[in-house]
DNA sequence: AAGGTAGATGAAAACGATTTTCACATCAAT
DNA sequence: ATTGATGTGAAAATCGTTTTCATCTACCTT
């Protein structure tokens, strides 16, 4: 349940979902700034490099649930590793990312809505999802191969 | 590295990867036979249940090979696991699969292709590989909810 | 301001899929 | 058949993620 937001100590910064902890704060604030695309261990070992120690699990909780209110996106990496973007619009996207810097590009997915849509519409299947990644290599990672971070 | 193949025995109907075993026939026979995405672990099951004792870890040495050299298609569940499906042809595909029962339908992605190619080419990113999942409820499904495997 | 309580946290353990290890079995060229 | 490269499998190791559970805290009520 996230509909009611009782509103006493208005934080300082965005509001989130459920309780309004520190934590979460922090842990939301390090995803906008990460700008692309982390993993949650990934955000993990920054927010405890940082000194703001933060649990991993409470990390993960916190991810997810944004996820889940539509505040990130999710992607999954060759490894199968869960990648999290913050979400700013309420608008579906897709991104290109480097499999080598994790730069990720938004790119343009009119077509690919499109076709999923007259998939959807043809076949007969009812809430049709879809997942769309694409990935590769950057050009500034092709230029120099192997330092990654 | 799977590379150097010594071929003295071309086998007659089913060609695999490396050295012909009886496993490697097993488990490329029974992802055949299975018609559509199946989990390396239910394979592995229905393998063992059907009296062919392979081990896992062959299974998922198999499929991974398979994989590598273009025979199978992976795609991965929204849990994460990886579903393999035995790809006849050398082309690329994507499917519509069903989330109660598993159905998978391939589908026209001509577009999505084309679309892939074109941003990959805008992009000046090196090696673009895409993933594309089209998930929903298939028409029976719809119709008797609530029957799952 | 004090208190109560649902909700949140985190360390550690549990999990589940996949990979690796390594001793042993098997394939296939000789 | 011999033999050396290759494949196999049981068990252990990885690794990301989730759960547990005792403890803490935000926040509503008094």
């Amino acid at each position: 349940m996230v509909s009611n937001r009782p509103r006493t100590t208005a934080p300082h910064d965005v509001v989130l979902i459920g309780r309004s902890t520190q934590q979460r704060a922090l842990v939301l604030g390090a995803l906008i700034v990460a700008e692309g695309f982390v993993s949650a261990q990934a955000l993990h070992k920054q927010l405890v490099g940082t000194g703001s120690s933060v649990g991993l699990s409470t990390v993960y909780r916190t991810l997810t649930a944004l996820a889940e209110a539509g505040r990130a996106d999710i992607v999954r990496d060759t490894n199968g590793e869960r990648l999290f973007r913050h979400r700013p619009g309420p608008d579906h996207r897709h991104y290109l990312l480097c499999t080598e810097c994790g730069l990720s590009l938004p790119v343009e997915s009119g077509p690919v809505e499109k076709w999923a849509e007259r998939v959807a519409r043809s076949s007969g299947f009812a809430n049709v999802r879809h997942v769309v990644e694409l990935s590769g290599i950057c050009p500034d990672c092709e230029r120099q191969p192997g330092q990654a971070t």
